[in-house]
DNA sequence: CTACGTGCAAATGGTTTGCACATAC
DNA sequence: GTATGTGCAAACCATTTGCACGTAG
């Protein structure tokens, strides 16, 4: 268990250097707590999780840990990230989902049918009923393609 | 049955009476501003619509309506919903999507190449460069179904 | 008439932040 | 030694809710 851990600790390792970061115990806790399950969570479930191995790391530690985790690629956030919800018509429209543009925030729309069959394909198989869905991708558009080295984080 | 679209208004007063609810103002107004642009907007952007047309409608008054737009299937929510962030391993994992069970909350993965090709052409198509994406189906899951959904709202 | 709706202000609750102290490098 | 990190509590902020009053049907 403890040698699957050592690529995601370099991984993580490597990073903290290049951002000139500190690979401190919590962070230390906090990585290994994260990847000793495959499993989805949510921040207080891992606050829960570090309290059952005594380990006490604050809340503010917690999340300020897994904004480096996403930054580092070693995390992905599955759902929301968003702060409010935002709205379109659905009535008179055909369905349709979304490019969203990371620096000017500006909304693609588009359609794709054999997208949707293949989605429908998905459920039969896995014996699912679907009631909605949601595809999102996330990147640059046109015209930010040009000027992507600017304002990178 | 019908070819000709009826209006938003129909709609939603059907589905108002269907309820047992009423036609205030209030919801006039809301359901008339929100249907005046074709946009993607959020709670406070609407309220500010409201206010340059004279209309003084609380936020709490803007939330309950939002909903009832989306039960009645005139909105779609298209960003968020999700209270908190969920977040999942991604490094030495093969990227998937999500099917998330509207009742009991479980998280089916799968993968599907042919799905992955599709968004890379739309991305070309668009001219868009992907950074990332998220593809997620609400449903019912295969236990859920048989126990049924009694108290929809 | 009366069940439903509204505005207001206060509550919620996940997440973020200011600050003083602690520590990795 | 100093730039970073941490814990704590307070702040944030979109959204929800309790309550007393208003009103559509």
């Amino acid at each position: 268990m403890v040698s699957e851990m050592v690529s995601e600790t370099e991984k993580f390792k490597e990073y903290l250097v290049s951002r000139k970061l500190k690979f401190t115990p919590e962070r230390q806790a906090i990585l290994y707590q994260v990847f000793a399950t495959h499993k989805h969570f949510e921040a207080d479930e891992l606050l829960v999780d570090l309290r059952n191995n005594d380990m006490k790391i604050s809340k503010a530690t917690i999340y300020r840990t897994l904004a480096l985790l996403v930054e580092s690629g070693l995390l992905r956030e599955v759902i929301s990230g968003e702060r409010h919800a935002h709205y379109e018509h659905v009535y008179g429209h055909e369905h349709h989902d979304h490019l969203v543009c990371n620096k000017c925030g500006k909304i693609i729309e588009f359609v794709e049918q054999r997208i949707e069959k293949l989605q429908d394909e998905v459920c039969r198989v896995n014996k699912f009923k679907p009631e909605s869905h949601r595809l999102q991708i996330q990147g640059l558009c046109e015209d930010c393609i040009e000027t992507e080295w600017v304002g990178q984080k």
